[in-house]
DNA sequence: TAAGATTGAGCCCTCAATCTTT
DNA sequence: AAAGATTGAGGGCTCAATCTTA
């Protein structure tokens, strides 16, 4: 049987296939990174971790369920799952929203800070040395602009922009 | 209740931030963009079709389990898990290896390399239009150096590392 | 004892359905 | 009818335990 190999080739040059790979590798292996760290320091998800850090953040704490899935590239589905975990455990509160009876509020309470609050050193430390660490500043910058020009195109509204600028 | 916002950013500078925010976006949303093309084209998830596509591209479009699961950055937990449904679908047979009794591979079948051909230029053009396109010539090589920089510190044995050389 | 691989339990996420409010 | 949010079922992944061969 005769073999015809290199499907992907057909379609993509070398240069074009060296990229795509890595970065299916880092999309891959990154998330696994960041979580064994928070799992076993911070017994978190990084997910959970960045929800809260997300309310640690945003005034009186607070944000609304549908803002607290943008600001978490989220679904407001999984996003009500895991806060419904996070309530258990007390690190959110769930309140009615004043001026919009359809909305529903997350609040960190005060343990949900002081678990932020010990769990960010120990974090920010994995993010230097998984990534930052092994990028130069001018890395830095352009990993800001390629990562933009891509949100560009997975998420056109724009709604998962960060809230942090360009430079 | 006085509120002490900016948990974060007491610990990375404003351009770092901005890096890593949207990197985190990059890995929570490219995933599920891959994932939803392939369900809907080819009832494929992204890593089952990874797998097949390694596959082949291997000699034989054969590779034993630990090859392959360090082709798809993967465990050699998470691959029998999927190497088992493909299997069922009849895309991939295992097979004893020859000349070693404890290794097992994992071969593509007829039906299997259809189902890649088939497959592989809807996800291509996904590709093209969430990613490449996106960037410029000169950013697709500065991504690959930049992964390939982040890769060493996820996996500094360099096993994951992409068969497909930097330029 | 380690390497190669598999298995099952438990957890998290996705998807579709549902409910309430506008 | 749409917006905001929740829920439950089903599926994939992780982790630890297990099994076989070197």
């Amino acid at each position: 049987m005769p073999y015809d190999r290199f499907v992907t080739t057909r379609w993509l040059d070398q240069t074009e296939l060296a990229a795509w790979t890595r970065l299916i590798a880092v999309v891959e292996l990154l998330p696994g990174a960041l979580e064994a760290q928070l799992r076993r320091d911070a017994d978190l998800t990084h997910f959970e971790y960045y929800a809260l850090a997300m309310l640690s953040e945003a005034p009186r704490r607070t944000l609304q369920m549908t803002a607290l899935a943008r600001r978490t590239n989220s679904t407001l589905s999984r996003l009500s799952h895991v806060v419904s975990r996070l309530e258990e455990r007390g690190f959110v509160a769930r309140e009615a929203n004043p001026e919009n009876a359809r909305a529903t509020n997350a609040r960190l309470t005060a343990a949900g800070y002081r678990k932020v609050v010990a769990s960010a050193p120990g974090h920010v430390t994995a993010v230097r040395e998984l990534v930052l660490d092994a990028l130069t500043p001018q890395q830095v910058r352009q990993l800001t602009r390629m990562a933009d020009a891509i949100l560009e195109r997975l998420d056109p509204s724009g709604a998962m922009a960060s809230p942090y600028p360009v430079e």
